[in-house]
DNA sequence: CTTCTTATTGCAAATGATTTGCACTTGCAA
DNA sequence: TTGCAAGTGCAAATCATTTGCAATAAGAAG
């Protein structure tokens, strides 16, 4: 069962008063069903196999728009593209696989916690915060 | 005494055989004065401070022949602009002050010892890591 | 000190990702 | 169904960074 989602992005974005138009339709199916973390490019490929002719600018000014009301996140991660994941409902990290570019999200209190202590103790409070995990798989093969 | 460095970056370029040119020994030693992250238009303006005419594709040269030689390390942050430091002894992590733009550092063996040991449950070993932790000051006055 | 080789530089043009101006289209509230 | 602001396509602009090329200069060798 892929849909197991407890909003879809349309529904979200009509309560946030942003127009359905027919290519922001697609841009949010393909958003909804990405559990990758793909970038604009990527995107606009998906896109284009649902229904082509949809500008690239189009893509950019949706996803920022979508950033702008939260509605999803923005990562940029070593590589330098802005990557982006529908708005997701605990937060969470990232590990990024150096082999294969794999994207893959944890989450860890004990870390979250300990990051909450020391910005304490820098006198800091925590506004946001980014962690991001390069790794490859242990050799087992 | 500003002059407490254990080894000079000239001195690192010299030892992993690049040469001293007279823009280089300029942009080496803003590079050692800086005790921030400055990115490389910020570079290029205090190198002119001290000598005028240098070339901002020379200073972007010499920022990535620098990394390639791991004499210093390169950060994006949020703003989405290459920033550098000279290679810490030690590493570290960055808190990035949302309200000034101010970096400071900071290191944490608990928060590594975690990463390593979440990394591993989940299979993987840690090839690099990045930790930024967006703050502002705690509100006292 | 001169000579030679090759790294480095300056400049301008190229690149690649992202944004924007403008005229045209379309969602959707009234 | 109409009106208009929001959204779109397209091409040109922007911004950070890179690159080709011809000229220069470091530094090793003599």
């Amino acid at each position: 069962m892929t849909k197991a989602k407890h909003e879809t992005l349309i529904d979200r974005c009509r309560e946030s008063g942003l127009r359905i138009t027919g290519q922001r339709r697609v841009i949010l199916e393909v958003l909804d069903a990405a559990s990758d973390h793909p970038d604009v490019e990527e995107l606009h490929r998906r896109v284009g196999e649902i229904e082509p002719g949809v500008n690239i600018a189009t893509v950019y000014r949706t996803m920022n728009k979508l950033a702008e009301h939260d509605l999803i996140e923005r990562h940029m991660f070593d590589d330098g593209r802005l990557r982006y994941e529908p708005a997701p409902e605990e937060h969470h990290d990232h590990f990024i696989d150096v082999e294969t570019g794999e994207v893959i999200e944890f989450m860890s209190d004990e870390i979250e916690r300990l990051q909450e202590e020391i910005a304490r103790q820098h006198g800091f409070e925590i506004v946001s915060h980014k962690l991001e995990l390069y790794v490859k798989r242990r050799k087992t093969d």
